[in-house]
DNA sequence: TTATTTTTTTAGATTTGTCTAAACATTTAG
DNA sequence: CTAAATGTTTAGACAAATCTAAAAAAATAA
């Protein structure tokens, strides 16, 4: 079994090679586990041994089979207590994400299950992501950032990449919400930011909150 | 806030002062703790300097205020954890006190509240025990254990004090659940063992699982 | 009340995850 | 292609929670 703090590194690399081939980096890991380098080079080193992760000095880290099925695990809890959280306790999609972090190291396979099953087997979080089945299985969901598309083209929001409450916040004010469909009116040329249509409202949305905002088009 | 060690340390001092106004001693709560007596002389040393536990060298260790709330909290939230268990996840009662040993710890005042509205304020656990309400309030219920009861004398079963699997599993093959009414038939001078009737059937008990069935006359 | 037993504490070591500072590799730029 | 900048690792230290072995205090018994 492993410690929570190896859980949340076996995590964090799971994440920063979702969308990438290349072994991840010290200094990426170290940034999103906010500790420092050398506390990360010791953890490498560690989960190597556990042959959790493949690890060569200076060259980065990559899952192995048994350390992805471990991450993909941690994220399956994750992302069903967020679910839980939301639809039978009634919070806000802004407000769970805290407390499926420390819920995501509950430790009974079982309680996993049952879990999954009281919440009818759901298949994407409150965020939009998806969840794996118990197999670690999960059907992926084509995507593109908003800030990839061009004028003049629409599609529904699906998904969010940043999960702070902050932004969630924000998001909500803005009417930028899950299913919601839109279409883009303008680019500013001048600083990036994004003109679009929701629900027959015309608003604008800066770069750095387009880049974390999923769309299907 | 606390550590799971500082969490579980106060949570059995406080077991260990409940039927006992007598400070605990450092072998009591070791025994507890399944640690040595030396490591608990240092948590001791510790909890005392946070204030949560009154300790003198040699003297044993009282809870203070604050500690004993904390405990407390720390009780609710596992009692609370394993209602859910049973009534939303189907789990039975003798399934449920590992798992809820984890989920105790999870600190969010916030998800506490919801759960105890989610099940409706319940007042006791899957094993009778009662659910402190969010002041650290209790209505305690008057019992006696199984083994003060006398011939022909009956009563309600409405707790245990023991919440391993083995036990608890013991008792659901002889019928023994929360709620049942039962009488004492005789009582074996031998060796102390127990005949009782329950709905009708005669059945014998041995004084050691007798002493962990609490009742209410 | 002295001696023996039991209980508790101290001293010193270990493991886990972290840190800083310095050394070492790799990449990038001139 | 060397030099500077960036990224990574090593060395040595620390705090938390634990351990063993030995010393000290308290309780019990003769």
């Amino acid at each position: 079994m492993q410690s929570f703090t190896e859980e949340n590194y076996l995590k964090i690399i799971y994440h920063l090679s979702e969308n990438n081939e290349e072994a991840v980096q010290t200094n990426a890991i170290a940034e999103k586990m906010q500790t420092k380098a050398a506390s990360v080079t010791d953890m490498l080193r560690k989960l190597s041994e556990k042959e959790l992760i493949l690890y060569k000095k200076y060259q980065g880290a990559r899952l192995t089979p048994i350390g992805r099925q471990t991450a993909i695990n941690v994220i399956r809890k994750h992302r069903l207590w967020e679910v839980f959280l939301v639809e039978k306790l009634n919070f806000k999609w802004d407000e769970v994400h805290d407390i499926a972090e420390e819920l995501e190291h509950i430790n009974s396979p079982e309680l996993v299950e049952r879990l999954d099953e009281f919440l009818a087997f759901p298949k994407n979080d409150p965020h939009g992501d998806p969840i794996p089945d118990k197999n670690g299985k999960f059907d992926f969901v084509p995507f593109v950032k908003l800030t990839k598309l061009k004028k003049e083209e629409s599609g529904l929001i699906m998904g969010v990449s940043e999960h702070s409450s902050a932004f969630l916040k924000h998001l909500e004010k803005l009417g930028l919400t899950l299913g919601k469909s839109l279409a883009i009116s303008t680019i500013n040329d001048f600083d990036g930011s994004i003109e679009i249509i929701v629900e027959n409202k015309r608003i604008s949305v800066t770069r750095e909150i387009a880049k974390h905002i999923l769309i299907r088009i």
